[in-house]
DNA sequence: ATTGAATGTTTCAAAATCAGAAGCAATTGA
DNA sequence: TCAATTGCTTCTGATTTTGAAACATTCAAT
C-alpha cells in the first residue's frame, strides 16, 4: 500500500464518478505516454491521435468529428504532420472543395509502431487482465459509438 | 444511420486503441457536458473535478495527486472556489505546511447537485445500460486504481 | 537549541492549447 | 450566372497548463 489511500478512499463516489474518474485518469495517462514514446519525432497529443485515426483516407471534416475538436485544430495537425512527411492531402473526387488525407509510408510506418505500443502502454496503464480489457474495449466501442451518434451538446436535454 | 459511418469504421482498429478512442470520446463529452451545467456558477474544468473530489476534507498536494495536476494547478482551483465561498482551507494539524482543504455548506450543496448530475450526464454521454455502466464503473475503478498506484511516468518501462 | 536538508504550498511568467470569426474556393440549385 | 452553402484555412485572442523560484514549516543530526 503506497502513500495513497486506495481503496476506502473510492467508497464514497456513485458509480457513475468513479467511472468518470477512472475515465479522467486513463485519459491524462495515456495521454502522457504517447508523449513518452513521441519523443522522436515530437508529436502533440492531437497530431499522435490523428495518426492513430487515420487508417484509412479521411475528410478533414470527418476527422474533426472523430476526433471532436474544431476544424481548425486539424488543420494545424494536419500541417504538422504534412511537414514531416507523414501524411499527404489530395483533393477529394467526390468534391473538390475536401480535402483528402492519408498517411505516407513514413506516416505508415510511424502508425504501426504506435499501434504495437498501445497494446502495451493500454495494458501497463489500465492493469487490466485480458479478458477485462476486452470488455472494456467492447463498453468503450459502445460508448463512442454512442457519442458519435449523439453527437455535440444535445443529449442532456432530458436533464431540465 | 447518421453521416457518420460508425461500425465497419471501428472494426480496423485493436480493442486497446478501441477502449482509447472510446475514452477519449467520453473525456470530451464529459467535460463538455460538465460545462453546461455550470454556467450558473462558472467553473472551469479542473475546478468542477475538484468539487467531485471533495467528498472528504484532503490536502493540496494530494488533490494535486488524485487529479494528474500540477500543484500550482491546484493552488489556483482552490483560490477560485474559495472566493466563491466553495471551500476554506485550514492548515492541517497533523503538518502545519500542509493545508487542508474543504467544502463550505455552499460547496456540500453545489456537490450534491453536480453529483446527482453526474449520473444523468454520464447515462446520456455514454448510452450504456445499468448492467453495463455497472460493469464499467467497476473497470473504471480499477484502472484509476492501477493509476495511483503505478503513478507517474514510470509503468512502460517493459516496452523498451 | 541550531543548522541544513527536505517537504508542502504558492507565486509568477512563459508556453502550449483551444476556440471563433472572417476569408477563400468549390459546389449546389435556381 | 448568381446567391447560398459547404469544406477548409488563417489569424488572433483567450484560456489552460506548466515549471522554476520562493516561502514557510518540519525533520534529523548535531
Amino acid at each position: 500500500m503506497t502513500e495513497f489511500e486506495s481503496d476506502e478512499d473510492f467508497r464514497n463516489l456513485t458509480p457513475e464518478i468513479q467511472a468518470m474518474m477512472g475515465v479522467f485518469a486513463l485519459y491524462w495517462k495515456l495521454n502522457e505516454q504517447f508523449d513518452l514514446i513521441n519523443t522522436n519525432p515530437q508529436l502533440t497529443k492531437l497530431e499522435s491521435r490523428m495518426v492513430l485515426r487515420l487508417d484509412q483516407p479521411r475528410r478533414m471534416g470527418v476527422m474533426a468529428k472523430l476526433m471532436m475538436t474544431v476544424p481548425s485544430a486539424v488543420t494545424a495537425a494536419a500541417d504538422s504532420l504534412e511537414a514531416r512527411g507523414f501524411l499527404n492531402r489530395t483533393r477529394d473526387p467526390e468534391d473538390r472543395r475536401a480535402w483528402l488525407v492519408q498517411l505516407t509510408e513514413a506516416g505508415w510506418e510511424h502508425r504501426r509502431q504506435m499501434e504495437q505500443l498501445a497494446g502495451q502502454i493500454f495494458a501497463a496503464s489500465s492493469g487490466l487482465t485480458g479478458d477485462e480489457t476486452k470488455a472494456f474495449s467492447e463498453l468503450a466501442g459502445k460508448i463512442f459509438d454512442n457519442i458519435m451518434r449523439t453527437g455535440a451538446p444535445e443529449g442532456l436535454k432530458t436533464c431540465e
